[in-house]
DNA sequence: GGTTGACCTGGAGCACGCTCCAGGTGAAAT
DNA sequence: ATTTCACCTGGAGCGTGCTCCAGGTCAACC
């Protein structure tokens, strides 16, 4: 059983708008997406966990730009694989810097909250 | 001992652009920064301090429009430190959403270069 | 068979947060 | 004295990442 989904079954498994994932694919982002009789999306399985992919590297910070290299590197083939890792490892080196500086800046709020409470 | 700043040492300071730190006045979220006889800001250790608070505030995702509301508490005076300890809590918990879900996806991700590294 | 509603395209517009520019002032270094 | 340099103001412009709109096509339900 192959499934095929809707945009609007598309936008609610991926979270992404309507809108966006049109934008996903003008770009470049989302590889073209078949299409039935009346010319309406019709996304498979394979552009659900690419979309899942790329919600995840969105919502790290990663920009468009990279993302785009990145949807090249896997569209070139598997001799790509080492740039990928290259191109991942480097971007959870920079997931890691923001966790840190996060959390450093979380203790900054809370002492904030904590003086707030003593002066209050 | 009073110290002041120089537009170029508050740079240095803060880490903000001056223009960065000139949009901040005009929008109100730096209070008019005092200015010598020749019309150029000298910042005092105060204002250091406040850009401080800011440049937390910024780099955990708090948009300009909350950061100014917490400006107006400020200056209001200390009846309103209830209501500064109710909106830095609910950004302190948006940023452990931040935190928290940044560390899912770096999950993620990870799992990605195990594969690759696996496969490649 | 008419109305509703999901979807299409191309392109314009927008929100955010700066960033840059033109044209100018005043003090400091050579 | 003049060049340099840091700074000033008001306002325009920009990069990112969508988001919205007009005008139209189908399909599906009553």
């Amino acid at each position: 059983m192959t499934t095929v989904y809707t945009p609007a079954e598309a936008v609610e498994e991926t979270g992404f708008s309507l809108d966006t994932l049109r934008y996903y694919e003008k770009i470049g982002l989302l590889e073209r997406v078949a299409r039935n009789a009346a010319g309406q999306r019709r996304f498979t399985e394979e552009d659900i966990g690419w979309l899942g992919m790329l919600r995840c590297l969105r919502d790290t910070g990663m920009p468009i730009a990279t993302m785009l290299r990145f949807a090249e590197l896997v569209r070139a083939g598997d001799h790509t694989i080492t740039d990928r890792i290259k191109l991942l490892e480097e971007h959870d080196r920079q997931v890691q810097a923001q966790v840190d500086n996060l959390a450093e800046r979380q203790r900054y709020i809370r002492n904030k909250i904590s003086y707030y409470r003593r002066v209050r």
